[in-house]
DNA sequence: CTGAAAGCGCTTACAG
DNA sequence: CTGAAAGCGCTTACAG
């Protein structure tokens, strides 16, 4: 592996020169520059990154820590992320928590020991606020990405309130009053607004939320299955519509819907966040509040670029609007 | 930020010292070695990952180049591939080619300078063995993913022939003669073995493939959609049943089949590989090859690990066997 | 059992 | 316009 000093010798001339010439951060002369230019072809140099990286501040590189991989949704983000990275020259460490702080904790560790230019982080589920507080610390620029806090940071989410405003308005226009919400863990931001959402929509129409009509907490697709299987059967006033927070929560419900045998929508109404790929191909045909995903990837590395920039620019916060997709479900 | 020389001095003691009592690499009094750490913990050393890379070969990195991360099953390899390697310690770095050759290529060159310790790449359609070579060149340990060669590498991938022949077999049984293929594009090995495993699979039962059934080439929902269309509208011997070799191929063929008015399974057999998710909770189920996806990114890392330890291995060419989820896309 | 020192491959004041 | 040299923060023979 040819070095700059092989490449130096080569041409003639010292370190200094080509490490200029390279990094076009002084005038050298046309000559001199040609002369160092075919010594570096003919030895096939190629600049040591991890040695310009210990003497610059930057190594060009981002890390990205998401709280579940598999999820569709942050599959999405992860390949906006990327794709915008790759535009502007960056290279991308990825790391997953899956939901786990311990192993969110490691990977911000192993992320800020490798010294990436910033961080996006979408939080795991339980998160500390000191986490965000070891990042400050080494004053390491930071993204917030779906899972926003109310913290002087750069975030990007979408906007989770108004979406589920429009969502139930949507099912109150078509009569329906007892709807069944199915939130999730509500230490995850995102779906603690969509929550707080769903109540501020239904106390705006005068509808009860009683507690029969509340799942929440659940994270798997099975335990949500189980629990929505049981209320349907216990409660004597069944909803008449049943809304999910997010993917998985869907699966969970979908699955208990059929295994009681209602019909979708005949006798009951759904609707979903994130919801399923390609669902407009299948089955029910479920409306579906669609977050822009891989355009909320692409602006957390844009927010972070700016902040790379320029460390002291105002904090942002950026709602992008998800789109509803209407569909046979609701009707 | 304090360094090894901060440390050292605060425990009274040499960096050479502090070194190796951090990498626990010769033997140091139990008294020198609690001064050490005992100043670690009140310096708040962290050792600078980018000096030490520097200095040892290995960056305790790996790169992977995925050909297309919107495919929800190169999202679970990703998934997989992280997964592992964070059990091994291993940062991960993430890149898409989007079937672009040459974008593949910039990100391998940009995986290389940054020295990572081995590579992992599901090829982009058409990539020369040229990458590979210049891989080689730089004796770089690499594991070809899902998207294998005929090559002296190690790879993981799936057994595309005998899924075939399974699902071949299983709708010549319920009396299909007239299977549509829809391959996609075949300078993809997987896509080609898929496509020669379907012609191996017919021609052992007799069966004839005349050019009207096959749909070979195209590489988006949207032009599948159209040349879909196009074979169903025009062809006087209607297929019976179609076959569509990716998620992305079969969206555009259900589109089309839908657009044509045809039931599924009832005027119109349908069989794909990787499929949807959730697939089981939707109408039409389609009977749906699945890969091993997360397994096939997990072995990957194995796989690279093994190498990395020891460059002289023999190759080593695994083959996991896919799942066939029979639905009533086929009865 | 431990230390002084060279060296990894760059960048960047400093000097002329 | 260019070069000699210091230094980034480590690891690792070499020496005692």
């Amino acid at each position: 592996m040819a070095t700059i000093v092989d490449v130096a010798s080569l041409a003639g001339v010292s370190t200094s020169t080509v490490s200029h010439v390279l990094n076009d951060t002084r005038h050298v002369e046309p000559e001199t520059r040609e002369r160092v230019m075919s010594a570096v072809r003919t030895t096939g140099y190629r600049r040591d990154v991890l040695a310009r990286s210990m003497r610059r501040a930057r190594t060009d590189s981002i890390g990205l820590v998401v709280s579940d991989a598999g999820e569709p949704a942050f599959a999405d983000m992860v390949h906006g992320v990327e794709e915008a990275a790759a535009q502007n020259g960056l290279s991308l460490l990825l790391a997953n928590s899956a939901e786990d702080t311990a192993r969110e904790r490691a990977a911000v560790e192993a992320l800020l020991d490798r010294r990436v230019d910033g961080l996006i982080i979408a939080r795991a589920a339980g998160s500390s606020d000191g986490l965000l507080a070891r990042i400050r610390e080494d004053k390491k620029p930071l993204v917030l990405l779906d899972r926003l806090a109310d913290l002087d940071v750069d975030q990007v989410g979408v906007n989770n309130q108004s979406a589920m405003a429009a969502l139930v308005e949507h099912l109150a226009t078509r009569g329906h009053q007892r709807i069944l919400l199915i939130s999730g863990d509500l230490r995850v931001s995102s779906l603690r607004e969509r929550y707080d959402g769903f109540h501020a929509a239904m106390l705006d129409r005068g509808l009860e939320v009683p507690a029969s009509l509340l799942c929440e907490g659940t994270v798997t697709a099975a335990s949500t299955f189980d629990r929505v299987r049981t209320l349907l059967t216990t409660s004597k006033d069944r909803p008449t519509a049943i809304l999910a927070c997010s993917t998985l929560l869907a699966a969970g419900a979908l699955g208990a819907i059929q295994h009681e045998g209602l019909q979708v929508p005949g006798t009951m109404a759904f609707a979903t966040f994130d919801g399923f790929t390609y669902s407009d191909l299948f089955e029910p045909q479920i409306t579906t509040v669609r977050q822009p995903a891989f355009r909320l990837g692409e602006s957390a590395v844009g927010m972070l670029l700016r902040r790379i920039e320029n460390p002291n620019v105002p904090t942002e916060i950026l709602r992008l609007e998800s789109e509803i997709e209407f569909r046979r479900s609701t009707e």
